[in-house]
DNA sequence: GAATTAGTAAACCAACTGGTTTACCATATC
DNA sequence: GATATGGTAAACCAGTTGGTTTACTAATTC
């Protein structure tokens, strides 16, 4: 096998396997983002650092569930974690909401222009109301 | 209680009601979104309206696992279907993309300027580096 | 009208999720 | 050094998810 056959094969599977971390990474991302309380810690942390005990304040579960919602964040990507004394303290992580954006992003041509199918029937149904 | 009272009380209720309903709606949209399979689908379907057996031909699974995926993207209310003799058509929706991508949207500034701690920790770690 | 096509429905399964409680470990305070 | 504080770990549980297969229906084609 010549060698720019292996590296384009080599380069080729990278390829492969950064969409397929990518991938994952997505997965991981909007699977985090998909509850209401792991939202709401987020929502938090947007106004600065906070320790799971604070973080765990609003919601009414006991403090592992909050600890294991700041463990699925983390393992995300979306938050970063360092021990202060006995307090762990967390704090946003801004990649992952890019990439996430990104990602939807690609759809927005869905509702900026003639693309969007619900604008088309909203505008019928009006023009029917009428 | 004065009417005023009362109307003010229902007010509250309908918010909150709508921000539950729109908390809901959340969950659903990125849950749909945190499957690859689900995610491949929607990219297909970005391409244009498309039958379920069209759709399920790139992915390695069963039909009526494909056709699962397509009732969670429906109730997400990211697609619609509608029967076209023994076919169902689907096709994109805009709004909940249009939704996650608002929600998303907040956390903007936190890659924007100068919040950006992942932006920091790489300065950092070159300065360190070099 | 018989056979093929384009699906959905239902039953089943293993793995994962989101919660609990109980037990534990550091760090901080008295 | 005993006690209180701020957590995490582990075991457990019910419900959901993502896949399967098998069975069925309705529309199309021969």
């Amino acid at each position: 096998m010549a060698a720019s056959e292996s590296s384009r094969k080599h380069h080729r599977y990278s390829e492969v396997a950064a969409v397929a971390a990518k991938t994952a990474a997505l997965d991981a991302v909007f699977q985090a983002l998909a509850d209401p309380t792991r939202r709401r810690i987020l929502a938090d942390l947007a106004r600065g650092e906070s320790s799971t005990l604070t973080l765990a304040m609003p919601h009414r579960m006991s403090l592992p569930a909050v600890s294991k919602h700041l463990g699925v964040l983390e393992r995300a990507g979306l938050i970063e974690r360092r021990l202060i004394g006995r307090e762990r303290r967390c704090r946003l992580v801004a990649k992952p909401f890019r990439s996430a954006s990104a990602w939807l992003e690609f759809y927005r041509r869905f509702w900026d222009d003639q693309f969007d199918r619900l604008t088309d029937f909203i505008q019928t149904t009006d023009k029917e109301a009428s």
